[in-house]
DNA sequence: ACACGCGGGACAGCCCGTTAGT
DNA sequence: ACTAACGGGCTGTCCCGCGTGT
C-alpha cells in the first residue's frame, strides 16, 4: 500500500525530530508542538503514531538500540576480543557523533523516566562485560585484571565521553578515544594481543 | 538581626530542597511549587529569595562549587601531584555520594541552561589539566604521556562515574574508583611515584 | 445487494452503540472513538454512515421516536381514553427500562442541542394533550379538571420518572407508575371510567 | 483582611459563573475558559480556588444545597405537615426559577459524575419521605395512602417540573404547581387538612 | 526585612471531530 | 470502508508579580 509507505516516512520523521529535540533539551522540557513542527507534520499526526510522549521516547530509544546493536555485531566480527572492544568504542563514538537518534537514545537512558523500558547504557555495559569475560577465558587479559573490575571502568569512560560529547562533539573524536585506549590497553591486555589503541 | 538569621535558614532550606528536586528530575521538569513544598515554605517566599528559577539553580551551582573547591584544596596539599589527583577523585566521588547539593550542581552543569554561568564540570576539567601540567613539569609522568592527552581521559572517566552514580550510587564507591586508578595509574605515572590506586 | 445488508447492520450497531454511550455520559462528553469502538467498527466507517456527530444523535433520536410511536399507537387502541393514557405510561416506562435507544433518545431531547430537531419529550407531551382533549370532549374527565391543566402534571410526572430512572431503574418499575395513577386517577376521571391504576 | 474579602468575592463570582454555564450546557461540554471568562477572572485564578473541574462543580452543588436547605427549614415551620409540603414545592420551584445556582445544583445531581458527592435530588427525596412519615403518624394522610407510595410520586413530579423548567421557565410557574397539587392533594390528604393547592 | 495569599497569562499534553486518498 | 493526517480546543499547571501582613 502506498499509504503505509507514507506513514512510515512520517513516523521516521517524527522519531528523527524527537531525537533532535530530546538531545538538545532533554525529555521533560521538550514540547510535542516543537517536535511536530520540526518534523513538519501536524500535532494530530504525532498523536496518531505515538499516543503519548513516553511512547515517542520509547520509539526513539528502540531505534537507537537497533542501530547500536548493528555496531556491536560488526565489531564482534574481529578475530581478537580486545580488538573488538576497541573497535566497538570507536564505532560507537563515531555513531554518536553523527547519528542524532543514537545520541538521544543514550541521553534518554540517563533520565528518570516513568518506566521507559529502554536502557541503552545498560545494554552497552552488558555487552562489554560479556565480551571481557570471553576474552578472560581465552587468556587475553593481563595478570591481575578481572572482567568484573575492568568492565565498569571502560563503561564509565565511554559514558563520560558520550555525555561530554553532547555539548562539545570534540569529545567524540577518534583522537580522544585513541588517547583513552593508549593509556588503558597496555595494562589491560596480555602482551600477545593484536589490539592497538587506534581503530581497525 | 534575628530576621536575617531566619532568612538565611530559609535560603539554605530552599537550596537544599531545590538540589534534591533538580537531582531527581532535572531542571526543566522540576516545578517551583514542588521545591517550596519540599522546603516547607510558601511559594511567595521562594520568589522573595530567588527572583527566578534560573537564579535558584545558580545558587545551587555556586553552593556546590564552593564545596567542590574545598575538596580540591584539601587534595592539593599532598606532596605528590598524582597522589593529589587520585585523592581528589576519591574525595569527589565520596562527596557526590552523600551531598545532594554537589550532585545537583554537577547534573545542572550538564544541562543546556539559558546562560546559567556555573559550569562545575568545566572547573573540574580545568583543575585536572592544571595539575597534570604541573606534574609533567616535575617529571612525574611516564614517557609518551602528555597532560593534554591524559587529562581528557581522566575527566571523561570521572564524569562517567558521576553520571552513572546518579541512578546507582554503587558507581561512586571507593572500590570502583580504585579499579579505575589500578588500571590507569601504571601507564600514567613515572616509576618513582608514591601514588597508589587506593585513597590517601 | 449483500453490501447493503451489511451496511444496514453496521448502521444499526452504530446507533445502538451511540445510544449506549449517550445514555451513559450524555452527548457532549461522549467521544466518537468510544462509539466506534463499542460498535466494533472503524472510525472512518462511522463517518461514512453519519457525517457528523449531530447527525448520529439525530438518528438515535429518530429511531427512538419510531419505537415510542408504536407504543402510543398500541395504547390508543384501548376503548377508554384514560385507559389508553394509563397503559401508555406503563408501556413507555417498560420501554425505557429495557430499550437503551429509547432512553438515549429521551435524554438527548433534554440536552441543549445546536439544532438537533428531534424532541421526543415534546412529542410525548403533545400526544398526552391531544388525548386528554379527546377524553374531555367525551365527558370522561371529572368536574373542574381541564385538559390544559391536567396534561402538564402528567407530563411532568412521567418525565420525572424517566429522568430518575436513568440512574436507578427502580423508578421505571410498574409498581411506581401504579402508585402514581392510584393517586392521580380518582381525581382526574369521571366516576364511570373503566380505567384503573394498574396496566392493561 | 482585605485580600480574603476579595478572594471570597472572586470565589462567589466563579461559582455563579460556573452555575450559569453548567445549567446551560451541562457539566461535560462546559469549558473552564468559558467559566473564567464569564466570571471576569483569569484562568489561573479559577485554578487557584478550585483545583479541578469536579471540585468547582462540588462547590456549586454545596452552595445550592445550602440554599435549598433554607427553603426546607422555612417550609417546615408550617403547623400542618401537608401545608409544609405544598409550600416547600412552591418555594423550591420559585427558587429554581430565579436562582441559577440552585438550578445548576439540581442538574448536576443528575449527571453521571465521577463521584461528586453532592446529591441534591436525593436530599429532596429524603426530606419528602421524612415529612410524609411524620404526617402519616399524625393521621394526616387519607386512607390507603402510605408515605412509601406517595413520596416517590411527589418526587418524580417535582423533578419533572424542574427538568422541564430548564428549557422553559413556564414549567416552574406557581400556576403549574398549583395544578399539580389541585389534582394530587384531595386523594392524598385526610379531609381535615388545612392545606390547599395554592402556596402559603 | 521577610513572608504569603491571591491572581495572571501562557502553554503543555492529550485527544477530539473531521477530511483526503485509495 | 478504512488508514493516515489535520487543526483546534480542552484541562491542568507552571512561573511569575502585585499588594498586604508581621
Amino acid at each position: 500500500m502506498v499509504k503505509q509507505e507514507r506513514a512510515a516516512r512520517t513516523r521516521q520523521a517524527l522519531i528523527r525530530a524527537a531525537a533532535e529535540a530530546f538531545a538538545e533539551e532533554g525529555f521533560g522540557p521538550t514540547s510535542l508542538s516543537r517536535i511536530s513542527r520540526l518534523a513538519g507534520v501536524s500535532n494530530g499526526a504525532l498523536h496518531f503514531h505515538f499516543g503519548t510522549k513516553e511512547s515517542l521516547a520509547d520509539a526513539v530509544g528502540q531505534e537507537a538500540a537497533a542501530r547500536v546493536l548493528r555496531v556491536m555485531a560488526t565489531a564482534e566480527a574481529a578475530d581478537d576480543g580486545l580488538r573488538a572492544l576497541v573497535d566497538a568504542t570507536h564505532a560507537l563514538m563515531a555513531l554518536l557523533a553523527d547519528d542524532i537518534v543514537v545520541r538521544a537514545g543514550f541521553e534518554l537512558s540517563g533520565e528518570p523516566f516513568g518506566g521507559v523500558g529502554v536502557e541503552l547504557r545498560r545494554h552497552w555495559q552488558q555487552w562489554i562485560e560479556d565480551l571481557l569475560v570471553r576474552v578472560g577465558l581465552e587468556g587475553g587479559l593481563a595478570e591481575g585484571v578481572s572482567p568484573e573490575k575492568a568492565a565498569p571502568v571502560i563503561v564509565a569512560a565511554t559514558v563520560g565521553f558520550e555525555v561530554l560529547g553532547c555539548r562539545d562533539p570534540e569529545w567524540l573524536s577518534e583522537q580522544k578515544i585513541t588517547c583513552f585506549w593508549d593509556l588503558m590497553l597496555p595494562r589491560l591486555a596480555d602482551k600477545g594481543t593484536s589490539a592497538c589503541a587506534a581503530p581497525k
